[in-house]
DNA sequence: GCGATGTTTCGGCCGGGACCGAAGCGTCGC
DNA sequence: GCGACGCTTCGGTCCCGGCCGAAACATCGC
């Protein structure tokens, strides 16, 4: 009761089991609304209704009505990177919510992180642009190298339009499955967008998860090459 | 109720104020004793008994028997990281624990995050190194350039001896009063404990503050200058 | 307009869990 | 060995907060 700021309000919103299963429902980037998340989180309407209302005065999750649907999403990657944080120390003792099903392996190779891509994929994405010097850091932040700018460029991104954005354009997020750091930030979604517009994967019709096809996983490996010593 | 961690027993932990504030007084990096602790969560010795047990059972906190003292300290630094992610999620939205008492402006200059330096000189001390092409990023970490690495062996260093340890040298921790990335790992421990012994700086007898004799900043700011851009 | 659908609000029930006092163990000092 | 001290365990109380059903409110399609 003396000094820093207030963590209860936080952890008591993660703390229910219905409202982390929305938090966790939300994680996945999309906007769901109250009856989805409400059967997401395994409780009636009124109680869903009541729990969003909390979730989004904490400031943990943001409405927007539509029509007679209200949509929920999480207020920001900052939240997401909170919630990450969360689960991967929950991951480290095996707190799993559910045996590991089929899903699993396809979440471990690659998955959705609020807007960018995490697991197996988004480790080798950040270690390619790493491992050859495309990226340096700043005082205040991670930034491109003139060889990073030039290869992300390359992949039809408009880096232009991205550092014109308030959000940072680097930002390092650590992966709960592979313990280890993918790339964030608005490049980061920038990089999942691409990855989708050129048809190299497809996300999951629900849930976190990303699926490559042969030939996108091939095109994938080959524009994100790892610097191996041999 | 799907896939993933579950996050929810990492939440309830938190949730509680009782714990709240037991796991926040340990993050000054101190290991305390229950009765200590339960000063600290205001409550009686049998309820905080009963709190310590639990965060003990959920790996948060870790218990060292010692004649008829119990100390615990957090788990490592990963808990600390994924507490610093919540508080400053929780500081965004102004929820302080108390209106900003006169130490305040201490904790904003320098304090303990778990075991390293954080506040305006912790982010200092991360821009110096960064700024004047002192780390590197590399595929899975980030590393010391040549250059970093004489300037912390010049502060009377043993890096060899770091290195050998398991824990990552360099880590960055996201700081809730600055916003902005400061250095953590065995590096930051390294250097926090490095300012303490040449007795630039001391620690509060309680709490987390760090403060620095004027003498003490001076040699600080010498040695980690930043480079500006004029 | 009218009913159907999605969401919120209200009232009331109920269980989990936080708390305390007292008693039980283990450790220290003498 | 014997109290003093620190911590834990046990038993019991109490209250917060999650849940639901019913009703109210909003929006859509027609």
């Amino acid at each position: 009761m003396k000094e820093g700021p207030d963590i209860t309000r936080i952890g008591a919103m993660i703390g229910d089991p219905a409202r982390a299963n929305m938090l966790t429902a939300l994680l996945a980037g999309r906007a769901l609304t109250a009856g989805e998340l409400a059967r997401e989180a395994g409780v009636g309407a009124a109680a869903a209704s009541e729990h969003l209302r909390k979730l989004e005065a904490a400031a943990l999750i943001a409405r927007v009505k539509q029509g007679r649907h209200h949509y929920f999403r999480l207020a920001g990657d900052e939240v997401a990177h909170m919630l990450e944080a969360v689960a991967g120390l929950a991951a480290q003792h095996g707190h799993l919510r559910s045996r590991p099903g089929p899903r699993d392996p396809d979440l471990r190779q690659a998955r959705i992180c609020y807007d960018h891509l995490a697991g197996t994929a988004g480790v080798r994405l950040y270690d390619s642009l790493a491992g050859q010097g495309g990226l340096v850091l700043t005082p205040d932040r991670i930034d491109l190298t003139d060889a990073g700018r030039a290869r992300i460029m390359a992949l039809g991104i408009d880096l232009a339009a991205l550092e014109a954005k308030r959000r940072p354009l680097c930002r390092t997020c650590l992966d709960w499955s592979e313990r280890r750091t993918h790339l964030a930030g608005s490049l980061g979604a920038a990089l999942f967008d691409r990855i989708i517009a050129l048809k190299w994967a497809n996300r999951a019709p629900e849930g976190r998860a990303v699926l490559f096809s042969s030939a996108g996983e091939q095109a994938f490996q080959d524009a994100f090459p790892l610097f191996t010593v041999d």
